[in-house]
DNA sequence: CAACGTTACGCTCTTCGTAAAGATG
DNA sequence: CATCTTTACGAAGAGCGTAACGTTG
């Protein structure tokens, strides 16, 4: 059995059981792949793969036993060579963020700054997405770190340290009714056309969890993923934004007004997700403790294994 | 990086650091192995082993690593090709148990019967040894199932079973003072010579901890791995026995006579232990529930689940 | 017939084993 | 000087890419 065979396992599932593909990503010949997958189903005396002829319909039931093993082995192999980096070459790699708009644009920047002074030569990517796409992006390996506050608590295979807590703000043009008329009421707020998350109402998630169990239902008339698009759409009077409170920009957003509505929600909590089963370099747990200064090095080697 | 690398470094480490008895382990030429060594230090861009000129001495901080990562990995392909072996020919392979020569000799030989009926393909191997060489060889992956009542239950990568309960008892020769005189008691015990199980009195186990807890220093004078030979020094008159109540035969220790000591100890558990992340063959199921009927397919799969 | 997977074949690069040389204690 | 590791080199083998062929929908 070799490395590659493992590899063009991965791949060849992960191209939706596509050979063609799965070469093509991997930057060799498909006869190349096509023969290591016969011959690692040789050795192994069955068949991974459900075969209409030719076409590959499906995985077997051993197949996907095996296919979920060699992803264990290439996650090792993952570290082995990132222990390498780590040691002979302290501050130099590849750091890779996913998180949602909101926290990219309005919580990141700081600790993005200061990361970039502290490691000069380490690159480093953000991958923007929802948040249970940011959950995905950390499980399958694409992502070092998640940062997001709904599902990325949910994965098994993640461990997830809370970073801080925060609420919503209620954002409408000036002199909306909403403005006058004493403290906001999700009964009010229902009454207006609503513009906020995309994801804030998928899957019982707290901002719809609120509504229906006040017996509400809120007219949600826009979704988007990006706070300025939301805010974007207020202004051109389509809604009342209900958003992140760290979204509104007091100095910037000077043609909306604020509400808070710290009163109408629980208070959220961002978490930080890494890998249980990753090695991390020196530089993310930099990273780590630039965004949640309570977890430092030994703070999260410690959640590491207790969450082992 | 190949395979055939990591089993080179896991193999030169398990040979205490020698290349050229893991060569042979191997059964390959000593240069390659040296010459692989060389090249993945090359490749991931630092010493696994630190070196005193050509003497390999240790290993390096980020080597411990690279093997602890290296043997992760090899496990992980040792479960793929199981589950080769598995699905193309569920009937066939091999188990091997590690157990102590009181569960070997008393406890296992109606499971082993059982087990070699309903699976005449599969070859079996006994490895007799003592409880923490038991949990060892589970760990090490050289024995597939532990079953023994010390020190196995400790070990976090282990999954442990409970399968049944039991307690000791006393032997002494027919016509021993011991025989009369009302029950027994731990202050009349420790007045003779003890011969017991020569892991009885390591690392805090039960029956240690019963005397000492009593303020009592008992006079073990003899101490075997094994209940036959247990008994035939008692026989010899050179002390009295202590030993697991179903080591006793009354119709072949015809010239011994047993003493329930059941109030003196607290009842021990005799545990039975997987690694938690390898791959079970059917089989390894069924003989699981031919020692421990309480844990069929389901019940154990849950259980690897739960401590997962 | 377009997309996809398999077979065939020659080329290159890697690995392995033997032999010999260099270090270590 | 016995043990152990590294270097050197020729032979065997494995993987890769191109080209051609066979299937599927």
């Amino acid at each position: 059995m070799k490395l590659h065979q493992l590899r063009y396992l991965h791949e060849v599932v992960k191209q939706g059981l596509n050979i063609t593909s799965a070469a093509d990503a991997l930057y060799t010949s498909q006869p190349g792949v096509s023969k290591q997958i016969q011959l690692i189903e040789e050795e192994l005396g069955l068949q991974i793969f459900k075969r209409n002829g030719k076409r590959l319909t499906g995985l077997t039931v051993p197949g996907q036993q095996i296919v979920m093993l060699a992803d264990k082995v290439m996650r090792d192999i993952e570290n082995i060579k990132r222990v390498g980096e780590e040691f002979s070459d302290v501050e130099t790699g590849t750091l890779t963020i996913a998180t949602t708009h909101t926290q990219a644009r309005y919580k990141l920047p700081a600790a993005v700054k200061a990361f970039m002074t502290n490691y000069p030569r380490v690159k480093l990517n953000i991958h923007q997405g929802n948040p249970s796409q940011v959950a995905e992006q950390v499980e399958s390996g694409e992502a070092d770190i998640g940062i997001a506050t709904e599902s990325i608590s949910e994965r098994e295979s993640l461990l997830c340290l809370p970073c801080y807590h925060w609420n919503r703000c209620v954002v409408v043009p000036h002199e909306h009714p909403l403005l006058q008329g004493g403290p906001l009421t999700l009964e009010k707020l229902v009454n207006y056309p609503l513009i906020t998350y995309d994801f804030a109402f998928t899957g019982g998630t707290l901002v719809s969890k609120t509504f229906s169990d006040a017996g509400l239902t809120p007219n949600v008339v826009l979704t988007a993923i990006d706070a300025d698009v939301i805010k974007t759409y207020v202004t051109l009077g389509l809604g009342v934004g209900l958003l992140a409170n760290m979204a509104y920009d007091a100095d910037r957003d000077t043609h909306l007004a604020k509400i808070d509505v710290d009163h109408l929600f629980a208070d959220s909590t961002t978490y930080l997700g890494v890998r249980k089963d990753a090695f991390l370099r020196g530089y993310m747990y930099g990273f780590i403790e630039l965004i949640a200064p309570h977890f430092n090095r030994a703070a999260v080697n410690q959640a590491l294994k207790i969450a082992d």
